[in-house]
DNA sequence: CGTTCAACCTGGGCGC
DNA sequence: TGCGCCCAGGTTGAAC
């Protein structure tokens, strides 16, 4: 679920929890977990404890909030990866179940920070700032979507041979682009989700790098997109509202605003959606009036 | 180096 | 009603 701009409004939603001292730390699902606590949940529990909340910071799709204690020596960051499903919350969760975190906080405005999270594909990890490093550092993660711009786009990936969008995906080459915003950032620059990375010019990745930022800042602005089964939402409850400005996401079958038919393939086991009007296969072939395919010389 | 597949999970929707 | 199957916003590691 979570993406740069659902991960980025979930940092703003809990950002005024900044200060707040823990008073006691529960993991519900203890037991019967698959989501994956660093420390084991009971150590965890003891050393959040007492501690106080710092700063707040997102790594492309995970959050990292401050954490000082007494108790250790060093501040420590705790790293929380939504994945698919998870959300951090100051408001009621979706339901009882799946809670797989909760803070109970010195704060009147703010009573408890959960993690909720039903899929439990989900991570939370209590890292020093060398393990910070490690997990979100330049090793793994690229510049973020929000900045991203285009010398720092081909230079990463204009030598790959792999399609533009699956290369979008690797967070070690721009980091918060997930599957829906890879379809709409691809949409609005006009490229095909197939072509090859090394086939692109400049000019493209051009297109690209400026589609990402706005793309992902319009996003941002309207706190996300809320589809389908309307898992995500924002900390304090609510639906995002950029679902409302996908273009290609989830509409294949429908028409394009060119009114072309919007498709959906499958790249590296993922649904990719575009339009074959506006998205044309930059490779010369085409498909004649009789449906065959043509190979076309670019020669002319 | 790249791709493919499986795995980690829950739950909604669909066809039968 | 129920069962089996497919699908879903992400990441990782193994196999080829």
């Amino acid at each position: 679920m979570p993406e740069l701009p659902e991960v980025e409004s979930m940092r703003r939603g809990i950002a005024a929890v900044s200060g707040a001292r823990i008073l006691s730390a529960q993991f519900p699902m203890e037991g019967c977990r698959p989501l994956s606590i660093t420390p084991s949940p009971s150590i965890l529990a003891r050393q959040l404890t007492g501690a106080m909340l710092g700063g707040i910071e997102r790594f492309g799709k995970r959050v990292a909030i401050g954490i000082t204690s007494q108790q250790l020596p060093e501040p420590r960051w705790l790293l929380i990866e939504p994945r698919m499903t998870g959300l951090l919350l100051v408001a009621d969760p979706p339901s009882t179940k799946h809670v797989r975190m909760q803070l109970e906080l010195g704060l009147c405005s703010i009573p408890r920070l959960l993690f909720w999270d039903q899929r439990g594909l989900g991570t939370i990890r209590l890292l020093d700032a060398a393990g910070l490093e490690r997990a979100c550092g330049p090793a793994k993660l690229g510049p973020d979507g929000l900045v991203i711009n285009a010398p720092d786009l081909q230079l990463r990936l204009g030598g790959s041979r792999r399609a533009v969008k699956v290369a979008l995906l690797d967070q070690r080459a721009v980091a918060g682009i997930g599957n829906i915003y890879a379809s709409e950032i691809l949409h609005r620059a006009g490229i095909h989700p197939q072509t090859p990375c090394q086939d692109l010019r400049t000019e493209a990745w051009q297109g690209i790098a400026t589609a990402a930022r706005r793309v992902l800042a319009a996003a941002v602005r309207l706190e996300g997109s809320s589809i389908g089964d309307e898992l995500y939402r924002t900390a304090d409850n609510r639906k995002g509202g950029y679902q409302r400005f996908h273009r290609v996401y989830g509409l294949h079958g429908s028409q394009c605003r060119c009114g072309a038919e919007i498709r959906r393939i499958v790249q590296a086991q993922r649904s990719t959606f575009f339009c074959p009007s506006c998205q044309p296969s930059r490779s010369p072939r085409r498909i004649s009036s009789r449906g065959r395919l043509e190979s076309r010389d670019k020669k002319a």
